[in-house]
RNA sequence: GCGCCCGUAGCUCAGUUGGAUAGAGCACGAGCCUUCUAAGCUUGAGGUCGUAGGUUCGAAUCCUACCGGGCGCGCCA
């Protein structure tokens, strides 16, 4: 248990008391009542704001409430001072002992320090990339792919049972395209002059070798053939060379699905179906009219068709939605509400990860989700905002036209795996994010990547010097030799779990990030203390006890940041080079 | 026209789910560092949190309206 599970267990247990006592009502709603460190060191150690959130309910002020909680608090052991500030914050002072004890905790917990159980074993699906199988991954889908790969880790680390899922979108028009340009580069392959690639089709040069690979397999028997003779079979082979290339560009980053779930499959499963069923039990599909489009301008052409619509209306969206075209055929959505019930059906939560260019979306998707679940599986979608790429200042041009655009491979070989898996984790999702080939591999603290890896590095050089020197490790170091301004620095280690468990509620990997920034800033300013004042470096020659102490605290340093970075798919680096 | 996201220091961004005097980095000012652990360090200045109301003991955070920016809005995928 978390030294702050601790003191808000201990917390309760006064309230308890109090209420036994008459000196509360009985029966309080708690949930509010929070135990955290104070925003601002000096106020103390921890601080609640029970006071202020019971006094309500309890008839009293907070300031009054606080005088009979206070002194309740500094009875318990561990506490040095505890005073009642503000409008009736309760601060607590913890003896110093407290923090070394910790300390120990982390060093003794070792990787397993900050994991937690808010996860209660739940089941949560979430889905990532999910890029059209229609060519490599190029940056567009790499800030959702790490996002995605982040969180699950984190959601794993915060006790929920995780599935990474890529959803295929092998159904569409984009597929048949991909296969009549696959098949255009098969008839080059066999000798056929194809002069220009038409507009229209997908004019990448990564189809070359798969087309080479049809014509030594099937000769010319496809190349004069009318389309339905070839069209199925090019698409589906197609498709699954597209795939595995997919799957080896976000290996380059580490990063591997639990299951890729097919939308052909879906579709000739006839689980939209079933799920078109399930909605017109509950009487929310109608056959109906769309309105005319508001973007659409007074010349354009609009005729308003029959549909199968879905009455996502009920449920907070803008208009209805069509689940079948008024061919008969399944839209997009149909098939994708019932993709999102077939997650459902094994988890008791979904994550979605998408461009912000489908923000349009997400209401149709939530609603049909809570329609198709009776609300017992939430969906939250995370929109996931573009990079703009520069490079020493100047914006990366890319043409989607000619099919020249920065693929995720280029980027990973030229900068590595770890730097762009940080880099991207650097800003919160929702908003844009700019990325220089030049600043991301700068030496420097401007540099986050950097400077984290470095605090680990130079610890990890550390503990080497200290062996090489012979330094007895056998013996548990005494913690007490640790002074305040060393203490500071396991109270920020201490907020780890606090970071990982936010970090995981809130959906938001980023959070991780930005605190091993911070506790990498802190321990490399107690670091150069050591350049003023060299009684205060880490290893010195005359005192072992000392310095066996302070070592065992930069171990502690090392491994949170080590387990950080992990959580964000980013090995730490045992020395800079 | 409608929906979603965003608006915090000159710039790029955090902000512990409603807490106390709103924080980092860059840039700027001052001092230190010419190897002892310096791919720098310490320190300073810099803010009506877009605007106006509201809820609350308490608002950058929640609600409403407006202003400004981005994205999206067909039976496409």
């Amino acid at each position: 248990m978390s030294l702050y599970a601790r003191f808000s267990a201990f917390l309760n247990g006064v309230l308890d008391e109090l209420a036994a006592a008459g000196e509360l009502p009985p029966a309080l709603d708690r949930r509010a009542v929070a135990v955290e460190p104070p925003r601002d060191p000096s106020h103390g150690d921890l601080a609640t704001n029970a006071a202020m959130v019971l006094a309500k309910a309890a008839r009293t002020n907070p300031r009054a409430l606080a005088g009979a909680i206070a002194p309740k608090l500094e009875a318990l052991p561990g506490v040095t001072a505890v005073e009642i500030a503000g409008p009736g914050f309760i601060n607590l002072r913890l003896s110093p002992d407290l923090w070394r004890e910790e300390l120990t905790a982390i060093l003794r917990n070792g990787d397993d320090y900050g994991l937690s159980n808010i996860g209660r074993g739940e089941r949560v699906n979430v889905e990532y990339v999910s890029a059209n199988p229609t060519g490599p991954m190029h940056m567009g889908h790499c800030r959702g792919a790490v996002v995605g790969d982040a969180l699950a880790s984190l959601l794993e680390a915060a006790g929920y049972r995780v599935t990474r899922e890529y959803y295929v979108n092998d159904a569409g028009s984009q597929v048949d395209t991909l296969a009549r340009s696959a098949h255009l580069r098969y008839r080059e392959a066999l000798g056929d002059d194809i002069g220009e690639i038409p507009e229209g089709l997908y004019p990448g040069d990564y189809l070359k070798p798969v087309a080479v690979a049809f014509a030594a397999e099937f000769g010319g028997r496809y190349a004069n053939e009318p389309e339905a003779e070839w069209l199925p079979l090019f698409k589906q082979r197609t498709v699954a060379a597209m795939l595995e290339l997919i799957r080896h560009d976000l290996g380059l980053l580490g990063i591997h699905h639990d299951r890729f779930a097919s939308e052909a499959e879906l579709q000739a499963s006839g689980a939209p179906d079933r799920a078109a069923e399930l909605l017109r039990a509950k009487e929310l599909v109608y056959q109906g009219q769309l309105e005319r489009p508001k973007s659409l301008s007074e010349a354009d052409e609009w005729e308003a068709v029959n549909l199968t619509l879905f009455r996502s209306t009920e449920f907070g969206d803008d208009q209805d939605r069509p689940l079948k075209k008024s061919d008969g055929s399944w839209t997009y959505f149909g098939a994708d509400a019932a993709y999102h019930l077939q997650k459902a059906e094994s988890a008791d939560h979904l994550v979605n990860i998408w461009g912000a260019d489908h923000a349009g979306t997400v209401k149709r998707i939530q609603a049909a989700v809570r329609a198709l679940t009776d609300g017992r599986v939430g969906l939250d979608v995370k929109l996931v905002n573009m990079v703009r790429l520069f490079r020493a200042g100047e914006p990366v041009k890319m043409s989607k036209r000619s099919g020249r655009f920065v693929t995720l491979a280029e980027v990973v070989e030229e900068v590595g795996k770890d730097v762009v898996r940080f880099m991207m984790l650097t800003k919160r999702a929702d908003t844009p994010l700019d990325f220089d080939f030049a600043k991301v591999v700068e030496a420097s603290k401007d540099n986050p990547v950097f400077y984290v890896q470095y605090a680990h590095a130079r610890i990890a050089s550390l503990r080497r010097k200290a062996a090489e020197a012979g330094a007895d490790t056998s013996a548990p170091a005494d913690l007490s030799l640790l002074d305040e301004e060393e203490l500071a620095l396991v109270k920020l280690a201490a907020q780890y779990p606090r970071v990982l468990e936010s970090a995981a509620g809130a959906h938001e990997p980023h959070r991780i990030a930005f605190y091993l920034y911070d506790l990498a800033a802190a321990f490399h300013a107690l670091w150069n203390r050591g350049n003023d004042d060299p009684a205060r470096r880490f290893l010195l020659e005359d005192q072992p006890d000392l310095s066996r102490a302070r070592l065992e605290l930069a171990r502690a340093i090392q491994q949170i940041v080590r387990g950080g970075l992990k959580l964000m798919g980013v090995e730490a680096a045992e020395e800079m080079r």
